[in-house]
DNA sequence: TCTCATTTATGACTACACTCAGATTATAGA
DNA sequence: TCTATAATCTGAGTGTAGTCATAAATGAGA
């Protein structure tokens, strides 16, 4: 054998590993979170300051504490682990957008504060946004990713579509329309022009600009006459 | 030194080397056009048979018939190779989808005669194609990949923006809505569904089926009352 | 408590995209 | 033609994502 790393004491534990616990429900399970937990905390944290393309594996590994090998264990690549560390947070971010909706605003303003909400959150880091719009946008086979994405997407095509269901309620919208094609649509708006910002073809400021009145036209289309 | 490759001969040139040809037209930059032909050509051959993935950038070099250093010369990465290869065939099928519109029909036909072309020819390798849109989604810094990004959205949008102002000159579509902001929105909802399919959200046939009825749903707000 | 099968961990190793210091080749001027 | 300079080429070398054979930890049954 070729010397065996020293280390695997000083971990950032949750302040849960007594020695001897050999507690009823499976310690294996109860490590494998924590070492999951520890290794996407390690992995935010580089991302967040370092930059998504600066961090190294080795360096997440060494900073969760684990064998580089370990960690493709938990994550299937590199980019794995950046989904691991973006979709809770923007899960909880478009949720909040949606939930704090102020009463009675058009459907417009509505879906405007939603993608607001959004925008500020990619401006937060443009590389962190880039890599991750790039990884999310065609996932491999890799199962675990693609039912992350569907969850992302779920949570936003849902809100979108309840948004446009209120508006269907009120009469204001046509009825004989499927609010979830209609959010695809409003989404893919949306993404489009994100993806232009963050491929450079537009300024921040023109993706914004442009965005209100390719939503109007696009509401023309489902508002009842 | 150590050991000077040996080839340089055999190499599959456009019949133009008579060897003491010391034309005025500066010998050097039709080399170089060859030799960025060659290249594209034998990125072309490999990513088709052996895909993009599983094509390393050695061989295409070897093919080349060049050094490794000399590919990065021409290309400033893989990806980027995969753009050359794929800019000019797609912008001649979307412009040969454009071309052929059967006379007389109406704006949702012409957009799914487009697009069926354009899914034909991605279908043709879907991972060429995954590749592709990841790397033309958000393109990095690098100015010549976005210039080619820029030409075929010109072509596609503008080919888009043709058939809506044809669609206005008629009457049919309402005279006050920018053609090109249109164009956007139709492409994004294309794109958007593209990526579900790639993405493995969607098979091919749920893509191609919803994408008429999410067409439909935006032309509604374009058209003239 | 002691097997022993199964799960989990490890880091040396591999493969490959990309770099760089130095070699080679083309051109312009004498 | 020869020389100097600039452009172009080159492949051994480098850094890093991801693999794999081997080792350690765990827990069920005796």
């Amino acid at each position: 054998m070729v010397e065996r790393k020293e280390k695997r004491t000083s971990v950032a534990h949750a302040g849960a590993e007594n020695k001897h616990e050999s507690a009823p429900t499976g310690r294996r399970e109860r490590n494998k979170q924590e070492k999951l937990a520890r290794i996407v905390e390690a992995a935010k944290e580089l991302f967040g300051t370092k930059g998504f393309a600066e961090t190294t594996t080795q360096e997440i590994a060494e900073k969760a504490d684990i064998g580089t090998g370990t960690l493709f264990l938990y994550a299937k690549s590199k980019e794995d682990l950046l989904v691991m560390v973006f979709k809770d947070e923007m899960i909880a971010t478009s949720q909040a957008a949606f939930g704090k909706q102020p009463a009675g605003s058009s459907l417009i303003d509505q879906l405007m504060h939603v993608f607001d909400t959004m925008i500020v959150y990619h401006a937060q880091d443009l590389d962190l946004a880039k890599a991750l719009i790039r990884e999310i946008t065609v996932p491999p086979e890799n199962s675990s990713r693609r039912s992350d994405l569907q969850a992302l997407m779920q949570v936003i095509y849902g809100g979108i579509a309840d948004l446009v269901i209120a508006g269907q309620k009120t009469g204001k919208l046509r009825q004989d329309i499927d609010p979830l094609l209609v959010a695809e649509s409003f989404f893919a708006i949306y993404y489009i022009g994100l993806l232009g910002w963050l491929g450079g073809l537009a300024t921040r400021r023109q993706f914004i600009n442009r965005l209100r009145p390719r939503l109007e036209c696009a509401i023309e289309g489902i508002v009842a006459h």
